[in-house]
DNA sequence: TTTACTGCAAATAATTTGCAAAACT
DNA sequence: AGTTTTGCAAATTATTTGCAGTAAA
């Protein structure tokens, strides 16, 4: 989803536009990785300080809420946000190293099938998280 | 999992088991639902006041990463945690009402065996979380 | 008897909230 | 004009940590 389409679809289901909302989309879009509210925040103090942390937090929680972005918690106590623009795939953190493996997500599409079957449940399936112990750490175990 | 279990792998794996510890995981393994820290805390106290709650978080964390306990983060801020016996299941959580649908995991085996295969990665598929829109919503938005 | 675990109290870290002012539509 | 959204500051909530004492193995 480009920043386009966000902002678009932001108008049409009558959310307002404003600077920080397309700043905040802007930071999201162009990020390689998953970003925290703070993380967001530091950014865009660079080069502005008409920006509040509440502000950010507030946005995306509203991103979130409608569908534009998805949200991850990584066992860290904090949330990552990213846009669907660069690929979706599946989170396998580790429980032990806490690191993380990012894998292609098509082997869950019969899952989305089925819940939006069974459930008429529409499932974000771009960034899902999974726990489980990596290759490295069954080693040691 | 069963409570002997549990108590068996800990000492298994060198952990000592402390009459806190005893408690901790008898509170999770009789429980219907996921719980977190404070709850556990809270239904302790109803029994004893011998434990801390920042014992029931170290309790609980060295639980979930020895693999005993499952921990899902329900966009709710908190941490909850359940053991696997009453069954695993897939928590399909709707990012607009946020009630919580749960489902048979099945579904998700080929996953497990696919990360195992590619990634030598050992998936704990008991209870994973899905975001997304349930029915109800769909129709509202 | 060694080392892990606990309680206590204080600290931290992430997020939320109330409210008046500002600014979208 | 009318309603959202923002900034600010303070509050809240969940969780973590240091440390000295206690208790498993």
């Amino acid at each position: 989803m480009s920043y386009q389409e966000i902002i678009q679809g932001l108008r049409h289901s009558g959310h307002r536009i404003t600077p920080q909302r397309e700043m905040i989309i802007d930071v999201l879009v162009h990020s390689e990785r998953h970003l925290s509210a703070e993380d967001i925040y530091v950014e865009l103090e660079k080069y502005t300080n008409t920006i509040d942390l509440a502000t950010v937090y507030r946005t995306l929680d509203m991103l979130w809420e409608a569908g534009f972005v998805s949200c991850n918690e990584m066992h860290t106590g904090k949330k990552l946000y990213a846009t669907h623009k660069h690929g979706p795939h599946i989170h396998l953190i580790c429980r032990h190293c806490l690191r993380v493996l990012e894998v292609d997500p098509s082997i869950l599409d019969p899952l989305g099938q089925d819940v939006l079957n069974r459930f008429d449940f529409k499932a974000d399936l771009q960034h899902v998280t999974i726990f489980g112990i990596c290759s490295a750490c069954q080693a040691l175990l």
